[in-house]
RNA sequence: GCUCAAGUGGUGGAAUUGGUAGACACGUUGGAUUCAAAAUCCAAUGUCGCAAGACGUGCGGGUUCGAUUCCCGCCUUGAGUACCA
């Protein structure tokens, strides 16, 4: 009987979910599995797009996969779910253009990657699935919601408390003593003032310290898409999805105060396993800064507007040690300041610089660094110390939205700061001693000493920076303060398939829907768009009204205003439910609580996520603020979700294209060329080369010709380049009466090039088609063997073939006589294993916990092919060895384990079998003998046995041949002996 | 520009307390088997050289008996990020 893959796989798939082989126990029944350590191991769950898997999803999964079954195989209680990340952009989309029901097209989608995941045999605990866009689970991302509305952030204790307690400090002593973060209007009151304001009022104010909070803000709208996007959503300054333009706008909207975590953000980055260059990216976006913040007073505040007033312009500085270097300010076009200030002589101008800004799209201003511009506000502020009048421009270098919006410009220390002086003619005063800054600013720190600047002369850069402040504490105009780049993270989307917010509106003013009437369900909409008034596609909606009577959902014809209420109209974005889904998994249909104390105190955390990087600014620092809400308010008990995580690389497509000639007239059919004969004959740019000129001739073509390269689907390749030239006219309409020019033994070759593999591409590979041809073993294992799980590898399925061929020998270990047999009994007998077989096992085992540990996945399969040969050469037929190198192979490929160990008799999954014990002893071999190096000192190398004694290693090495050839019948000086290792012999 | 990561055969990649570089696999070539093909098996395969041998881990130095591995300086590629004051 041979490796019949397609049954067995399908058997044993079967098998596991027939016998819940992998559903996860939680307390307080864990039967066998009480006092087993607990495990769990947990992948990003992915978006189910209608494109379907391709062979880069799984990569992780595998990983995983393989990970979650070792630590069964060695008696954890393993947690390793799935789910589905499916609110989102693209099935909306779809809805839009088609009409059907994002919930229709999710659903079918969820299924299609479904039946992908179980061919592939993942050790999913599918009995605890969830599903962002379920009503049963986005009752809990509302309740979480909820939550963030009754809480604010109180610095004194460093965490956030519930909203409650800030109300009763308010009426019992104001907002004075209050140190929360909170907006940088709020103004001061006393109790008194407090217990004096009307129900709204308070509400206003409480509203300014929530943690999550509504607030007018300039957003970044898509107009094409019709919704609001966050930073990470945008891309060089065009949209992430689609790709359409950005621009500013301001907008009342949900906000998160994720900048009151900024710092224990950071913090939280030591205390986790996390790759380099993810926490570095997530340090990098929060982007903490040290420095001081400056008040700069304006002088004669006579402004255009003719009313006098005493304005002050707040900066933040990191260098205040410059702060004798200021020669002007410059405030961005769109601080509110720059209409108060402005004198009547330079509105004019000023008023058309800033429409001038106001035009250019965000990315236009991103593009366009290099130009200097600005303008004259004709105010002066008064410097600080030398009271000097410093004067004020605007100028969009300086941007509206990170610090204050208004710079204090050191033109000697910045190279901002230094061209736009040079370019305008400003003042470039040098305080550094013994600088040229003639041709350019000086930045660096450490070696700044400061001069021309009063108090600061003589002193470096540290010293000068705490004296700055320390002196400008005593004026009370600055102080130290730490800026972080970092800004609250925008929650509105205007968008139909999302997370509908459990919030009514009474008077304008936002309130809650208690648990107990959650999840507030997607409303029906007879279209997706957003109405023609601009509001959200939810304004669509007929019944979208709360009636706080009977607390249902009622219709917007019953809207009086007094029982019945208008209902939010925006949505949640992408990351709410991501945000959170991790803990959920651990009690998933828990309809009391989103998790049990039971459950969350047991599991606590993550103990390895796997997934891509590019979440590094995204949904995992979202998560993380979540988490660290969440603790505060005792919900969860740990503060990070994910103890370690591991960023899978990508596994990249290799794309095929053909070169086109890019024709005008219609009537010439398109023309293709072969790749060689393009690159090598360079016909780009051979205009007078005969053949093609001939060519050229024959099919109408003018010679002055331009080239592009098109992609064409990888399917149509005969071999690596050979394209398939009756498919490929078969393959789309442009192809159909094409010309070819062809390389000169007739065929038409494709230039490949590494790319990302992508439908747009035509270069995916999907893993149906690997399973239907070798099996989900095969899959698995040539996923891994392709290089580290970390990297970015191409794929390529040639390469398969060695894998599978490993399996079909691991399968014949198991069955072929080694003499004269037919090689279809199954031989494994009780026979005493041999030395040689003992060794195999062992170097296996320890190298591929070794491996697993390591997570060098690519390794290990390596490994077991090695062992498999050996053991094959060794004609191993003994169960002692075979059975323990099943359990070895299971995690990589469980379906071919689990069908040889259930011929060998056994009546349990595999899963359940213990991960083999290493033993030194095995190791054992005859003393081997390097070649020895010989430099003059005499040293030698050899590896010594683990079972002789000193005296016989001794006396090996003595007898070793070449050791007497370079001793030359003298004595060594020295041995050094360490059985097992390679040693010096020291003459 | 800044930050990080990585450069090893035709290809993917192995090897790090410094110790026989190229494991394992793909590909290629030759052979066996076959009417033929597929499949399978055997052999060869870093470069130059008939050979002996020499040279070889991006480049140039250094430390060492010995360097893919450690140190210094460069080059290249990839990723992230960017008027962040």
């Amino acid at each position: 009987m041979s490796y019949d893959f397609r049954n067995i796989e399908q058997k044993w798939q079967d098998y596991w979910r027939e016998n819940k082989t992998f559903v996860a126990k939680n307390p307080p029944l864990l039967g066998e599995m009480e006092g087993a350590p607990k495990y769990y191991v947990l992948d990003m769950f992915p978006y189910p797009s209608g494109a379907g898997l391709h062979v880069g999803h799984p990569l992780g999964y595998i990983a995983s996969d393989i990970y979650a079954r070792y630590k069964r195989h060695k008696g954890f209680n393993v947690l390793h779910p799935q789910g589905y990340d499916s609110f989102g952009l693209p099935a909306e989309q779809y809805a839009i253009q088609t009409g059907q029901h994002p919930a229709i097209t999710t659903k079918e989608n969820i299924a299609r990657y479904r039946q992908q995941l179980d061919k592939i045999g993942f050790s999913f605990d599918w009995s605890r699935e969830v599903k962002t866009s379920d009503p049963t689970f986005y009752k809990w991302t509302q309740w979480i919601f909820t939550e963030l509305f009754n809480s604010w952030y109180d610095n004194e204790a460093d965490k956030a408390r519930p909203i409650t307690e800030l109300e009763t400090i308010f009426s019992e002593d104001g907002n004075a003593k209050v140190n929360a973060v909170c907006d940088e209007e709020v103004t001061e009151f006393t109790a008194d003032d407090w217990n004096g304001c009307s129900s709204k009022e308070k509400q206003e104010t409480l509203l300014k310290y929530r943690l999550t909070y509504l607030a007018e803000t300039e957003v970044n709208w898509c107009p094409q898409l019709g919704t609001v996007l966050a930073n990470d959503e945008i891309v060089n300054g065009v949209s992430e999805r689609g790709g359409y333009p950005v621009i500013r706008k301001k907008m009342t909207q949900w906000s998160m105060r994720i900048s009151a975590y900024a710092q224990r953000l950071i913090d939280g980055l030591d205390t986790i396993d996390w790759p380099q260059p993810l926490k570095d990216s997530q340090t990098n976006w929060i982007g903490r800064s040290e420095g001081a913040s400056v008040t700069f007073k304006v002088i004669d505040s006579v402004t255009s507007s003719g009313v006098e007033k005493q304005h002050t312009i707040d900066v933040f500085t990191t260098r205040p040690d410059t702060i004798f270097g200021v020669s002007f300010m410059t405030l961005a076009p769109e601080h509110e300041l720059v209409s108060k200030i402005t004198t009547p002589e330079q509105k004019a101008e000023i008023d058309a610089y800033i429409e001038a800004t106001a035009k250019r799209s965000e990315r236009d201003r991103m593009a366009d660094v290099k130009t200097i511009s600005g303008v004259f506000t004709g105010a002066y502020a008064e410097h600080p110390f030398t009271k000097e009048p410093v004067p004020v421009w605007i100028g969009d270098y300086v941007l509206a939205g990170y610090g204050t919006g208004a710079v204090m410009a050191v033109p000697c220390g910045d190279q901002r700061d230094y061209d736009f002086a040079k370019h305008f003619g400003i003042d470039i005063p040098n305080i550094f001693e013994g600088i040229d800054i003639s041709e350019e600013a000086f930045a660096d720190k450490d070696n700044t000493i400061i001069a021309n600047s009063d108090f600061l002369n003589g002193l470096k850069y540290k010293k000068a920076v705490k004296t700055a402040i320390y002196e400008l504490e005593k004026l009370g105009q600055g102080q130290g303060k730490i800026n972080y780049r970092l800004r609250d993270a925008v929650f509105s989307r205007q968008r139909y398939w999302g997370e509908p917010f459990p919030v009514y509106y009474v008077d304008g003013m936002p309130q809650m829907i208690d648990l107990k009437h959650l999840p507030i369900q997607l409303p029906e909409v007879e279209k997706y768009l957003p109405t023609e008034t601009g509001e959200p596609p939810l304004g669509r909606a007929d019944v979208w009204a709360w009636d706080t009577s009977t607390n249902e959902v009622v219709s917007n014809d019953l809207i009086n205003h007094t029982t019945v209420f208008p209902l939010e109209l925006n949505t949640m974005p992408g990351w709410a439910g991501s945000s959170y889904y991790f803990n959920r998994y651990m009690d998933p249909n828990n309809t009391e609580e989103v998790f049990s104390q039971d459950a969350i105190n047991y599991w606590k955390e993550v103990d390895l996520y796997i997934g891509g990087s590019e979440h590094a600014t995204g949904h995992l620092l979202y998560a993380r603020f979540w988490q660290k809400f969440l603790f505060d308010r005792e919900i969860v008990p740990v503060d990070e979700f994910a103890k370690k995580l591991i960023n899978q690389g990508m596994i990249l497509g290799t794309s095929a294209f053909l070169y086109e000639a890019i024709l005008e007239d219609k009537d010439i059919p398109n023309i293709y060329f072969s790749s060689k004969v393009f690159e090598q004959d360079n016909i780009e740019n051979a205009s007078s080369w005969k053949e093609k000129e001939d060519f050229f001739k024959e099919n109408g073509i003018p010679n002055e010709v331009k080239y592009r390269s098109i992609h064409i689907d990888v399917s149509l390749l005969k071999g690596d380049l050979e394209v398939d030239i009756e498919n490929l006219r078969n393959w789309r309409e442009e192809f159909k009466n094409a010309k070819f020019f062809c390389e000169d033994d007739g065929k038409l070759l494709a230039h490949r090039e590494v790319e990302k593999m992508s439908k747009s591409k035509y270069n995916v590979v999907n893993p149906d088609g690997i399973c239907e041809q070798y099996g989900a073993d095969s899959l698995r294992l040539y996923e891994m063997f392709l290089g580290p799980l970390e990297q970015a590898k191409p794929w390529n399925t040639a390469g398969i073939t060695g894998v599978h061929g490993f399996l079909k020998k691991l399968w014949k270990l198991y069955h072929s006589p080694f003499e004269g047999g037919k090689g279809d009994v199954f031989n494994v007998s009780d026979a005493e294993p041999t030395k040689d077989n003992l060794k195999t096992l062992h170097k296996t085992i320890k190298k591929v916990e070794e491996d697993i540990e390591n997570f060098s996945f690519n390794t290990s399969v390596s490994t077991f092919m090695i062992a498999v040969n050996e053991l094959t050469a060794q004609k191993c037929n003994a169960r002692e060895i075979l059975e323990p190198l099943l359990v070895l192979v299971s995690p990589y490929a469980p379906h071919i384990a689990e069908e040889l160990w259930n011929k060998l008799g056994h009546n349990e999954s595999i899963a359940t079998a213990s991960f083999p014990l290493f033993e030194e002893k095995h190791l054992i071999e005859s003393t081997k003998q390097y070649p020895i190096s010989f430099n003059g000192k005499m040293r030698f190398m050899m590896e010594l046995s683990l079972d002789l004694s000193k005296e016989d290693i001794e006396a090996a090495v003595m007898a070793h041949e070449k050791t007497q050839q370079q001793l030359d019948g003298r004595t060594p000086k020295k041995v050094i002996v360490v059985p097992g290792k390679i040693v010096n012999v020291v003459g």
